[in-house]
DNA sequence: CTTTTTGCAAATGATTTGCATTAAC
DNA sequence: GTTAATGCAAATCATTTGCAAAAAG
């Protein structure tokens, strides 16, 4: 059952590499297999620690080129404005974040949000949106 | 009538500084006029030059440190996450930025948001939620 | 007079780039 | 075979820090 899940996760991963002309790596298959086993946001550093020990010789530069792949392909995404370095989260569905002003821990949110109003002043403006990040900040339950 | 608006915006950050114990300086006092007479976000970079004129000598550790301080006064806001340098907003009654994917240009969005579901979720989780940042990306209408 | 703020120079640290090598296709 | 991806070392660049001098209260 897991290995189920592993597999068509790899599946979908090289689904979307061909359908965008990108090449199917081991680099690019074990970073993502890595983000998702590790569940939660991580930086680039911690990512190539965990991936390490099955990618001898990867470096960070192809952590950074991969995740960001990733985020682009709409498999993981990047969150910014969270302490000094970027996270990659390995969950694609909508869902929001909050940062701990205090311990700068990163929390999801679930929550269906009503973009309406959003979305008629965006096309209002001639915007063309194609994603929309939500970020609340304050004290998480440790630090208030 | 303008000359009535800047004085009071300069009493208002004045009444906000001494509220918290900071000292009123001739550095504060002008980085809020001059961010306010840009009239857009503008990096730490910008304020500098548009300021140097009116303060010889200043410094970009200053400009930082004084537009964060009027961010967390509540008089500015700091944006991150739009390119590479952080971006300081005049306005900080609450409103929504639009990132442009193309250009990289930041554009407002005045919509009211219904955070309603957003608060209960984070009370659920025993957050303490003291403001929230919603950013919409895409590509603006001169990039469409 | 005491403490904060400033300016300067230098440090920090995340991310990116150039380029030769390797691996996908 | 061709072209894109990788690894390495070095560069970039926004932001922060340490410290002595200046200014606020």
């Amino acid at each position: 059952m897991s290995e189920t899940t592993d597999t068509s996760s790899d599946e979908r991963l090289t689904a979307a590499l061909r359908a965008g002309g990108h090449r199917v790596t081991a680099q690019r298959l074990v970073l993502h297999r890595v983000l998702q086993e590790l569940g939660t946001h991580a930086t680039a550093e911690e990512v190539l620690q965990a991936a390490a020990p099955r990618l001898p010789g990867l470096s960070l530069p192809t952590v950074y080129a991969s995740l960001d792949l990733l985020a682009r392909l709409g498999v993981a995404r990047r969150i910014d404005g969270a302490g000094a370095a970027a996270l990659y989260d390995p969950r694609p569905e909508p869902h929001h974040h909050f940062f701990c002003r205090s311990c700068g821990r990163v929390l999801d949110v679930d929550a269906e949000l009503d973009t309406r109003a959003l979305d008629r002043a965006a096309s209002r403006e001639g915007l063309a949106v194609d994603g929309v990040d939500v970020t609340l900040r304050g004290l998480c339950p440790d630090c208030a």
